[in-house]
DNA sequence: CAGTCTCCGTACACTAGTGTATTGTCTTCC
DNA sequence: GGAAGACAATACACTAGTGTACGGAGACTG
């Protein structure tokens, strides 16, 4: 009989931990986010959690921290990537910020059900704070080779986030992922970019 | 020794469990509505609530229902209220949407926790997407006393429902609520009002 | 003033989850 | 090939929560 039928279930690391936590937050939110709910989807007990970590709250901090990073590594590819003509390079970062295909749309959701979690707790509201402000300065910077005037530049970039954060929770939603993102950006795009030169 | 320390502790109503479950929603999330915390908030035991409610899960759907009539009914009014010069009217719609003091902020910070519940409950998101669509044709039918052309309306309408689902984001926030939505409402209100008219 | 209706307390059985302590079992590496 | 280290299972004690069954007690009503 051929013997590997059940796979090699090869040991776990952290990552493994955190990954799958993430889905779980993706889906369902931090509150659905349990130790043992865990282990049983990835089909081990909880020993092994608590081999990687102190807590549950350790997984948590964890997650978001990871999370905190990430954008943090983005941005900073986004600063250093060659700019390209003041408009292609808003609709550009407007295209990344609304990004849908398979894996993106679960950094929105993960995303959403973070500022859910931000509303609880202080820290996760402070590092919130800190990405928006983060990427906030950024499409300013952006604005600000569209217009003259730093005010205008402010309040468009405000504006513009506003909207990247309210089509986050239409994206969420199961219904037609890639239209909506298309009509997302053509919107934003024309009201927000292409309407607003000087 | 004077009697009346304590209060005469009046017998509960089903709105009762109601408004303290809207509370805690409010508060941090539908996760944390618990029948025990409750009963001890409201200084009974869960025996009354088991009288009021068969179950957990109609408390929910019970303060969801709740919301969705009132949801309706503030539209109703809005409708009927006597329409004003159409930026005006529009403008008034924004302040409404942005409502910040006391009570106010829980409505908003409610529904915020609304849409994290619908991402993972298949009926609220409908409730979910029927009070948007219900919202946004409001402000369509608005945008269309400025511009006569529809798709623009339409495109507007759109545009402002995400910017003021993402204000919602910033207002929940502790900080300087009274600073946002004056801020909000401005930004708002210049570039997708005052400069939309054709 | 007895009875009924409404609301609440109490006690019980049950489930899901956390965290700890201890003991295995692979791997790796000398 | 034997020891050490990395990962996992098991068993236990504990907490918070749900739902049910039933028994009061207070208020209103004839």
């Amino acid at each position: 009989m051929s013997p590997s039928i059940e796979l090699p279930t090869p040991r776990l690391g952290r990552e493994d931990w955190l990954d799958a936590a993430f889905e779980t937050v993706a889906e369902s939110g931090f509150d659905s986010v349990r130790v043992l709910t865990l282990a049983v989807s990835l089909g081990v007990t909880r020993g092994s959690f608590y081999w990687h970590f102190t807590d549950h709250a350790e997984l948590v901090s964890a997650l978001v921290e990871r999370w905190r990073k990430r954008e943090v590594d983005t941005h900073q590819r986004a600063q250093e990537a060659t700019p390209l003509e003041p408009k292609a390079d808003l609709e550009r970062l407007l295209g990344a910020a609304l990004a849908h295909a398979g894996a993106e749309i679960k950094y929105l959701r993960f995303e959403l059900a973070l500022r859910g979690l931000g509303r609880r707790n202080p820290e996760v509201a402070t590092i919130l704070v800190e990405v928006d402000r983060m990427r906030t300065r950024l499409f300013e910077s952006k604005f600000l080779r569209l217009t003259k005037d730093p005010k205008a530049a402010a309040d468009l970039a405000a504006l513009f986030y506003l909207a990247i954060v309210g089509g986050t929770h239409a994206l969420a939603r199961p219904a037609n992922p890639e239209r909506t993102k298309d009509y997302l950006q053509r919107i934003i795009g024309h009201y927000l970019i292409a309407q607003q030169i000087p």
